[in-house]
DNA sequence: TTCTGGCATTTGGTATGCCAAAAACTTTCC
DNA sequence: GGAAAGTTTTTGGCATACCAAATGCCAGAA
């Protein structure tokens, strides 16, 4: 917590002059595994093979050269984030969502991004509403986000991430990205596909106008309205992603 | 996830009459250790002294008559829900929340409940809506809900929760859940408060009227502002609670 | 008495080993 | 041959031992 009291022997000694640097605290083994384990699943994609993606233990802790101990608490940590689901003597599974948990999480992230849009009105500075822009400037009618899906897809999670932020709200960043991991994590074309692009983007652009304008109940609705929308479609067409 | 293989030995036995009924998980002793521990936790009020409460692997290892690997991997599960706090070489403390924690906790519970307003309008059946309101049949104007706190806090807890259920939603079922673990779980008294029930019983039955009449804008905005209203109490009056 | 250095203790982190149940494999017997 | 019975292997669950860092205690020096 604090430093070791400086020494006293040499009463005129600088004492600041050392310039002690907080040394690093150097993350578990278990915190480690935690994300190594994470970031690979996300990267997976267990969607592609009928059968469930079995992670095995002992291989584990052998990948990543630690022993079981750790890597047994990183399994129970992604456990509790709902990414993976040990089975007894049969083995840990990465969970496959149906396409009807992919649209209800959505839904709870139009939940939490429309609370969001309504603290924005209340609270944030112009400037910082106005620089949403910005995510968007390589985009126009000269070049439209239809013809970079990839490109225009991670414009858009990061805008929805930059503008939950925006509320000041750690609880809603918090959820929010748990969600997103859940819902994009396993299928990036879920977001972005070309057939949204075309309408995400002026509604993009309607949500920014009414959170600058201070209108909380048009920045909750049109923020709302947006992500339904996104639900909408991934019900309507999102059954042969899964 | 599939049963055995059924028995081939008596090939004329009646296979479906001895009635499985899927033979007790015997829950582990991670997760025995986890239910303990996270409601010792929900019960043990951590803001009635100074110093943060800590909690001791060892200790609780002999406590419960285990060894200390399960008790680890529930610490882990813990800290993922945010109700515990380990640090290295220093000891695993219950996390205290502040005032504006509680309060971002109770805006994004507002944000759930009011999607689950907006769903339960087109989805559930009247029947169900109507049932609502058995939670506070036992209060009237011969019964105030002032004159009998405690009470009325339960039932608002319970209807609240019922709510969201009539959703069909897991995500914003479970979500709430989280939430409302922390929010209530350290503080009962800030639920259910004298001067809130004043005005919380006229607004549920509103939210409810809301819902039957199938009014999503109006069920969704009320059951926001119900519970925007308690976080701005909070806000306002929550100072010496925490 | 006060301060300092060192040792013992405490505490979370990690590695190992063993167990039981389930699955995979092998043997045996009709 | 094929299936039942027996054996081996696999796999997660749990207990235990040891480690290193942080802290506290205490004797000895100033």
């Amino acid at each position: 917590m604090s430093l070791r009291k400086p020494t006293k022997a040499l009463p005129n000694m600088a004492e600041a002059d050392i310039a002690i640097v907080r040394i690093a605290p150097e993350s578990s083994f278990k915190n480690k595994a935690y994300d190594a384990l994470k970031e690979a699943i996300l990267k997976m994609d267990i969607y592609s093979t009928p059968e469930p993606v079995m992670l095995d233990e002992r291989a584990l802790s052998e990948r990543l050269g630690v022993s079981r101990t750790p890597i047994r608490e990183a399994i129970a940590m992604l456990e509790q984030d709902g990414f993976v689901k040990t089975v007894p003597r049969r083995g840990i599974m990465v969970v496959r969502r149906t396409k009807s948990e992919i649209v209800d999480m959505i839904r709870a992230w139009a939940a939490l991004e429309s609370m969001a849009a309504r603290l924005i009105t209340t609270t944030a500075r112009k400037k910082d509403i106005t620089a949403l822009r910005d995510y968007f400037k390589d985009f126009n009618k000269d070049r439209l986000p239809e013809d970079h899906v990839e490109e225009y897809s991670r414009a858009n999670i990061a805008f929805h991430q930059a503008l939950i932020s925006l509320s000041e709200s750690p609880v809603l960043v918090d959820l929010t990205n748990d969600l997103l991991l859940h819902v994009r994590g396993y299928r990036q074309l879920t977001i972005g596909r070309k057939d949204r692009t075309a309408t995400s983007l002026p509604e993009h652009l309607g949500m920014i106008e009414a959170l600058e304008a201070r209108d909380t109940e048009l920045a909750e609705k049109r923020a709302r309205d947006h992500t339904l929308g996104l639900a909408a479609y991934v019900e309507a067409h999102g059954q042969e992603l899964f």
